[in-house]
DNA sequence: AAGTGGTCTAGACCACCGA
DNA sequence: CGGTGGTCTAGACCACTTT
C-alpha cells in the first residue's frame, strides 16, 4: 500500500544512485504517470515529498530539477536517534554507557517539562556516548512511565526508541527540539572527554507519540567541535 | 487565488487567537469542506500545511488535534534573516553595521563555495548586528554579482534579502544550512562583545532562487550565549 | 451503522514557456 | 500551439473508531 510513497522511495533511490544525476530533470508528470501506472495526484504527491526533503526543485512550466544531494552528516533532525546515526553511512566507533538508571517520582522541573503530577512515575536516565573512545556526548532521558513501561538498564544499553518502537509497538510521530550552548557544570567534566572545553551544545528535545502524547523528554550535550547540525529548509512564500 | 492556503493561513489565525483551542479538535474535513465552500482535497493541503508546520497532528479516524503552539524564537530556521527576526514577536532593539563592504574577484575558496570562476564578481560584506547595544552576531556574506547586481552599502545595512525579493524580483526558494561551534578568531574578539567567550556558534548557508541557482554563501557566527535555534520536526514513516 | 481520515482516480482549467 | 506544473473538483473505496 502507500503507491506514492513507493513512488517517493523510487525516486529517491534513484537520485542516489545518480541514474537521474544533480542538474538534470526527472520525468515529467505526465511521463510518471505513465511509468508508474498511476494518477497525476499520486505522482504529485511523491513528488512533493521529495521537494520537501531537499531532493528535487519543482519549476512550473519546466520540471523537477534534481539538486545536488550534498553532505548528509550528523543530523539532529528528522528525529535521528543517537542508535540510528550509528547505522548511517557516517558510521563511528561507538558505544553507549549507562551512567545512571532510575525510577521514581519526578521532581518538580521534571514534572513540568512532562507535564505530569508528583505521583506519577519517571524514568530518568543517563546515558554517555563513546565516540572512537571519547567520551563526547551525555544523553538524559526523562521518560514517563506510564506510556513506555518495562525499561531497564540493557535496553537503555541498546536503543530506546527501538524498544518503544519495535517492542512496545508505539509510534514516535514528532518532537520539539531546541538548539542552545550552555556551561558545562563540574559533574559534567567529570564524566566527559571535554579536552578543556567548559561550554557544550545543549539538544533539549520533547519527543511525542502520534496521538500526540508527550512521552519523553531529552536533553543531549555534546562536546562542542563534535557537534554538527545540518537542515534543508524552504522558504515560506 | 490559491484557495487551499487561504484555508491554511485561516485555520493558523484562528489556532493562534485560541479560537481552536490546543487540545481540542479541529471540524472535520467534511464540515471544513462546507465551511470554506470547497473540495475535500483542498481542505486536506490546508490540513496537511498546518500538520508539517507543527499547528496540528492528524488523528486517523478521529480528527486533526490541534497542537500547543510554544514559544517560536529566534529560529534559524524557515531561512529566516535578521532583519525579518526584528520584525518578529520577540523584537530587539536591534541596530546593523557595516564593517566591510567589497566587490571584485573572489579567492579560491570562494570560489568553490559559490561554484563560480576566478572572472567572475562577488560582493563580500560584513556586518555585525547589534542587539540591546551588544554586538553579538557577525555575518559574512559572499553574493554572486553577475545574479544579484547593484547592491551598495546602504542596502546592506537595511536588508539585503528585502532588495533582492522586492526590488529585484528574485524568489528566493530554499537553502542548506550547517550549524557548528568554532573557535573566535583575534579579528572576530575585536569586533564583537564577546565577554570573554572565545567559542562562536557558527551557521553557515548555502541560498538558492526558484531556479536552483546558488546566489549567496553566508557565514553568520553568534555569541554562544545569546544563539538559540528552534525545530519542529516530523519522524519519517 | 455512521463518521473519520488515508488513498487513489479521472477530469478540468489556468498561466506560462518554448518551439 | 502543445507541454509543463499549479490548482480545484467530484467521486470512490478502505480500515478503523465511536456510538
Amino acid at each position: 500500500m502507500a503507491k506514492y510513497h513507493d513512488i517517493y522511495e523510487d525516486l529517491k533511490g534513484k537520485i542516489e544512485e545518480k541514474e537521474y544525476g544533480a542538474g538534470t530533470y526527472l520525468p515529467s508528470e505526465n511521463e510518471l504517470m505513465k511509468l508508474y501506472d498511476s494518477s497525476r495526484d499520486t505522482v504529485r504527491k511523491a513528488l512533493n515529498l521529495l521537494a520537501s526533503s531537499g531532493y528535487i526543485q519543482k519549476e512550473k512550466r519546466k520540471g523537477s530539477l534534481v539538486l545536488d544531494v550534498g553532505l548528509i552528516s550528523f543530523p539532529v533532525s528528522g528525529l535521528t536517534s543517537f542508535k540510528e546515526l550509528e547505522r548511517s553511512a557516517y558510521r563511528y566507533h561507538s558505544k553507549t554507557i549507562v551512567s545512571s538508571f532510575e525510577y521514581g517520582h519526578p521532581n518538580a522541573r521534571i514534572q513540568k517539562k512532562l507535564n505530569v503530577g508528583p505521583e506519577s512515575f519517571v524514568y530518568e536516565i543517563k546515558r554517555i556516548r563513546k565516540i572512537d573512545g571519547e567520551k563526547i556526548i551525555l544523553d538524559e532521558d526523562y521518560i514517563n512511565a506510564k506510556i513506555i513501561p518495562g525499561l531497564d538498564a540493557q535496553i537503555a544499553s541498546d536503543s530506546i526508541y527501538e524498544y518503544i518502537e519495535n517492542t512496545l509497538g508505539l509510534p514516535i510521530a514528532f518532537a520539539r527540539k531546541e538548539i542552545t550552548v550552555v556551561k558545562a557544570s563540574e559533574e559534567e567534566k567529570k564524566l566527559l572527554d571535554l579536552e578543556g572545553y567548559d561550554l557544550l551544545v545543549c539538544v533539549k528535545s520533547y519527543n511525542f507519540l502520534e496521538d500526540a502524547t508527550l512521552f519523553c523528554y531529552t536533553v543531549s550535550k555534546h562536546r562542542p567541535d563534535k557537534f554538527r547540525f545540518v537542515e534543508f529548509s524552504r522558504r515560506e512564500k
